[in-house]
Parts: structure tokens; sequence; C-alpha cells
DNA sequence: AGCAGGGTATACAGATTAGTATAATAAGGG
DNA sequence: CCCTTATTATACTAATCTGTATACCCTGCT
């Protein structure tokens, strides 16, 4: 895609994260980017498109990225699921982490007719459904019960990190979900 | 308190929460309260300081009616601890629950120098706290580490609560609870 | 040389926001 | 009946927001 499309992305991503997403102005993210108002709204209709998009991207890129980490360091199903945290732990405390996109999205639009909600919601089922699949290939019982709750560790963690950086949650959400995931392996 | 002060923190309260804080203006407060600008600005010297006093009260409700359950129902520190997800279920599928105040309000003011986020900060910690003090009690090692991953349970299940009603994501995150404690307590 | 397309600069409309100023109203107590 | 206190009604300021309109600039292509 052009540069322009690309960079006025990224500085939305950015902004939205550290600033929440009704605090940041179309002028400050064009100011940021190094361009104007005409070119942002070339290239996305509105902000809400906008804001979409970036959702979309940024959930894309977390997905990828971890099924990219999980399929070139493990083989078998059941390691797949240990190694889950171990990577989510990477990246969630990385630097430039400032909460996962989905979640504030869906708080800073609570209202279930919003599309930006909607979005959100519907990526955290989808990441859900990725943990539920990978439950099954371990031939977990209760794969969607496991793949609910890792999901909750994760969200919750996720946002604590997000609250109080450093604050070591994603440490004690990697032992814990250890627990439950042998305990799940061992019950079949 | 005077019954109009009181009216408008349920009716903020009850706003902020379907709608959200930032998308949520004082004048529909004000209108939905039946009241005007003037009394409020009276009442409340600005909106942070409403916001602030809404998350306080909201916060309060839900600890000393959860302290309240757990005290009135159970006598032994270690079947506090088991209890605590079941009464922690009972307020987050009531009804008119509609997510965390302190979670929410974190995510809308991303800014750690913002008051209101780090009041949701503080309020996060207290609640961590409270489980840490019950695990202390049922004479758990490492009581820190529980709290911590009990209360990422718990924010995560009341995040996708939030997300979407009926997930029935309180029922597996009692679950996983009950694993945890369990194996916290057989530990010593 | 000259044209076209992508981008810039800037000003603007229209709506909405937080917060204030002022005057009118209602009610209760001496 | 009058004074006080609480509340309302309404208009306003000043800032901010999304989105648009207009004119200009620059660069590459032919």
């Amino acid at each position: 895609m052009t540069p322009l499309r690309e960079k006025i992305l990224i500085t939305a991503s950015h902004l939205f994260q550290t600033q929440g997403i009704n605090s940041t102005g179309v002028d400050t993210i064009v100011a940021v980017a190094g361009t104007t108002k005409m070119t942002l709204y070339k290239y996305f209709t509105s902000k809400e498109k906008l804001i979409l998009e970036v959702l979309d991207k940024g959930h894309q890129d977390f997905q990828t990225w971890l099924s990219n980490k999980l399929n070139s360091n493990t083989k078998k199903p059941s390691e797949k699921l240990q190694k889950l945290f171990e990577f989510i732990e990477e990246w969630v405390t990385s630097p430039d982490f400032h909460g996962m996109g989905f979640i504030k999205a869906s708080a800073e639009f609570p209202s279930e007719e919003s599309p930006v909600h909607q979005l959100s919601s519907e990526q955290s089922r989808q990441f859900r459904q990725y943990i539920n699949s990978l439950a099954l290939e371990a031939n977990i019982q209760d794969a969607e019960g496991l793949a609910l709750q890792l999901s909750l560790l994760f969200e919750g963690a996720a946002q604590a990190e997000q609250m109080k950086r450093g604050s070591g949650a994603m440490k004690y959400a990697k032992k814990a979900a250890k627990i439950l995931i042998d305990g799940a392996l061992a019950q079949g």
C-alpha cells in the first residue's frame, strides 16, 4: 500500500493506544503523521473506518505473530498450548505494548450497536477460537472450557499490564495457565 | 446526602456504564436526571470530580457488598476463598451489570497522569489486596501470587461478560479459580 | 513545455463539548 | 408577608470535534 496510508495507520494506532481512541482527534493524528486531513479522508472515509482498520491491523499482527512463533518453535500440539503464554508474555511485556486493542475499544464503545464494539467482540471470539483449536489438537476433553479460561487469564493479564506496567501479572498468569493446562491434559 | 446529588450520581453511573464516560455529556446527565447543569456544578465542581466520585461509589458498593456476603455466609478463612467467585458471579451476572467501573475507566483514560486512571489503578490494587488478605488468613504460602491470579481471572471474566452478556465466562472462571485455590491450599 | 495526480495549506461549516452568568421561580420559616 | 435558600430556565462563551471546500504546489511523464 502507499506509504502515507501506512503511516497514518501506524500513527493512529500508537495514539489510540497511548491517549485513548475518543480522546484522539483527527487533527492530532495528521499532525503527528506529518500530513493533512485531506489525505487522511482520502484514504479513510471517516474516523470510524480508520478506527476499524487500526483494530483490524492490530489484531492481525498479533495473531500472525503468535501463530508463527508457535508453529516455528513447537511441533507437538500439547507443547503449543504450554508455550502459548510464554509467547504471549513476550508480546505483552514488550516496551511498546499499551494494551490489547480490542479490550480497550470495547470499553470505549460499550454500546453493542457500535461497529467498533462489534469488531472488538468478534476479535475476542476469534482469539478464543484459536486457543480452542490448539486445545482440540491436544485432545483435550473440554477444549472450549479451557480456551475460555485461558483467554480470561490472558485478557485479565493484558488489562493489568496496561493498567500498571511491570506489574508482573503475566508471570503469574503463566503459572496459572500451566496449572489449568496440565489439569486438562491429565483429564484427557 | 441530598436526594438530588444522589440522583445525579446514580444517573451518571448508569450512563457512564452504558454509553461510556467520554461519550456521555454533562447535558445528557442532567437531562436524564431531571435537573440542570447549574445544580450539577453546584455539587460537583467539574465533570472529572463527578467521574471520580462515581468510580469511588461504585467500588465501595461492590467491596462492601462482597465482604458482607462473605462474612455472613462463611466462617472458615479457606471457605471464604472458595465462596469468593460464587458471589462475584452473582454480582457480575446481575441484569444491571455493565462492566467493572475501574476496568473501563482505565481504558478510557490510559494516560497514567490522569487522576481517573490513577484511581482506577488504585481500586484494582485494593481489590487484589483484599483477596490477598483472604489468602493470608487461609494460610496460603504464596498469598500474593494467588491473589494476583484470582484477580486476573476476575477482571478477565468481568471484561468478557461486559463484552458479551451471557457468555458464561464466569462459570468457567469459577472452575479455574477452584483449581488454583485447591492447589494453593494443598501446597500449604 | 505542459499536463495530470497526489499532496499541502488553510479556512470554513456545523455540531458538540465543559463550564458560567443571569434572571426567574418555588418553597419554607420567622 | 418577607427573607432565605434551593432549583430552574436560558442564554452564552470558548474550545474542540468531524468533515469539507478551495486554492496552491510539486513532481513525474510524455
